[in-house]
DNA sequence: TACGCTGCAGAAAACGTTTACAAACTTTTT
DNA sequence: AAAAAGTTTGTAAACGTTTTCTGCAGCGTA
């Protein structure tokens, strides 16, 4: 490929003419730079981005950390963010740790290694691992959708815990007196918020509830809903509503009511929690606590930015609202016992 | 952060040596050895992936073009080949160009100027701006999906001709005899040849069809298939199945099936095609013709590699067969005009 | 005429690696 | 014991940029 060398040589003038007229910094008289413009163009010149990286001490690259790129969440979540960024001349570089912490440290290190001059990362659990190496480099960091609390950052999140609570209000509203939570058991800080925020709400108007909670890393499975929901059908009395912590999981618990021969919403409400586009399509559509994903996105990126190359900025820490949106998956509990 | 050279100086070795025992090349005894990994502990190197880019001449970067990142299809697919990507040592620069040939060019262009090793792209449309600028730069390319007949380069894709073909055998086989089309006008050679695939086998069978295809740049879209389906339900006599030539498309036309009282499969057959894990979940449960979407995304990356480094390599051609999944959304018409 | 500006252009150093080459030892072979 | 071969280490050049510094015109002012 071509170099600014070949540019040079071509126009007949200096390495630093051509930089000059590529980077628009610095005088050059136009006669000059209508030459380097036309050099450039017959031999097809692109900069060297790591030739540049190197001299200029940043490369314009933002590192995205996130346990799964295949789900509705993060895939809308990735998408807002990448728009942002390139539309701030910053390219992303995706890493799905898998929920699993010790490609979250590998990660990490590439990361570090490739020298991105910031990362939006969502935790995978409570490891925090990973987190000394960007320390260690001095990148900058946003935590998005989960909350670790020991560490320096800036923050952008939803209220997990109001969004419960708001979940569950909607159920016990309805006149449900019993109902079936489901959640994961390890890490995720961000379901578990939400868990205790919807047991508050149950607890306070006396409505009975019981929690299902297998021990996997990531409720972002529809199966894992459907399982869930066969095990909290199959208790007598059985709850008249389901409250999965997850809109994947909730598709699945709709799945299962179903194959169990029960109507959604007549014989079992279901409400989700995340506001996937998706569920708006689903039938009967799903009943959902609604985070505002594309914004928590641009929010993450914007944040960051303000934090990339200056060093003393402060962390932000940003808590966007949940809405409730009320479709057809959820009504009134049949009477009859 | 620190550099090869502070951990010469602390290890009290030159450049060469240290350079050595991060490659593990040539020879270097163990004592100096023990020195060098113990100083690169105490100051927490990592190595600067730029200046060793500009000087091996190699990035281990892949770009990843693709047009949406927030829709399963495409999200699964970035999801299989980050995974493959990632345990062969190269990471993932993902653009998702939004069906737009602008940006498609731009970030074809950002690709080059990273000096990726090697990209894989799933291409907007027809236009074949973006091509010249991988050409140019002598990298290596796989086409993933979308078929481009005038371009040199590597494909894995599935037969779309035949898995439409499939999809409408099965609704003839059904014994549907006034049958929808949902496809898109606009680009995406692959859903045309789809639909081409659909229109052989209802013309051979003497099945009614009637087309729609909706003068935008992408099928998938939840709410496309919705206003398509409120289209074609709206004709007298109105078909008694619909096939939607994406699982998304397909969930809308569901939707709007469900909205105008009539009811899936008795009332209205619906198939899709992709193969979303989400579609299993559906209710009812969404009969497609299934892409392997996972090994599509292996099979690329795996072909590309092997093409990166080596010059001379082959285009390969690969096709991968589609299977139609048989799900509840599918049976017999009602007797009954 | 002498002086200091200003605008423009080039030389050269620097960014952090890898690697070809050479030098200094060791070991083996004759 | 000398020569040959091998092992271990260091020096320095190179990768493609950006940027500081310096120099040279040309110009206005005193």
């Amino acid at each position: 490929m071509a170099t600014i060398k070949d540019i040079a040589q071509l126009a007949g003038v200096s390495l630093a003419t051509v930089s000059r007229v590529i980077n628009q910094t610095g005088n050059v008289s136009p006669a000059l730079r209508e030459q380097v413009l036309a050099a450039m163009e017959t031999l097809n010149y692109q900069p060297n981005a790591p030739a540049r990286s190197l001299r200029r001490r940043e490369t314009r690259l933002i590192g995205l950390l996130i346990p799964q790129l295949n789900h509705p969440f993060f895939g809308t979540l990735a998408y807002a963010i990448e728009r942002f960024l390139f539309a701030e001349g910053f390219r992303i570089l995706v890493c799905s740790a898998e929920e699993d912490a010790d490609r979250e440290v590998e990660y990490t290190q590439l990361l570090t290694r490739q020298r991105v001059d910031g990362a939006i990362v969502a935790p995978t659990g409570l490891a925090l691992d990973w987190a000394k190496y960007f320390v260690h480099a001095n990148i900058p960091i946003v935590l998005i959708d989960r909350n670790l609390p020991d560490i320096a950052a800036s923050r952008v999140m939803v209220d997990n815990w109001q969004g419960g609570y708001q979940g569950a209000m909607h159920l016990v509203e309805l006149g449900h007196r019993r109902v079936g939570l489901i959640s994961v058991s390890r890490h995720s800080q961000a379901i578990r918020e939400r868990l205790q925020g919807a047991m508050q709400a149950l607890h306070e108007h006396n409505v009975a509830y019981e929690v299902y909670e297998p021990s996997v890393e990531t409720l972002q499975q529809y199966d894992l809903g459907f399982q869930a929901a066969l095990k909290l059908l199959s208790q007598q009395p059985r709850p008249s509503a389901i409250f999965a912590l997850t809109d994947v999981a909730a598709i699945g618990v709709m799945h299962a009511a179903v194959s169990q021969g029960l109507a959604v919403p007549s014989q079992l409400s279901v409400i989700g929690f995340d506001g996937i586009e998706l569920g708006a399509y689903l039938i009967p559509a799903l009943t959902t606590v609604a985070q505002p994903i594309e914004q928590l996105g641009y929010k993450a990126a914007e944040v960051l930015l303000r934090r990339v190359g200056r060093v003393q900025a402060e962390h932000e820490h940003i808590v966007l609202p949940t809405q409730l949106i009320v479709r057809a998956s959820t009504s009134m509990p049949l009477l009859a016992e």
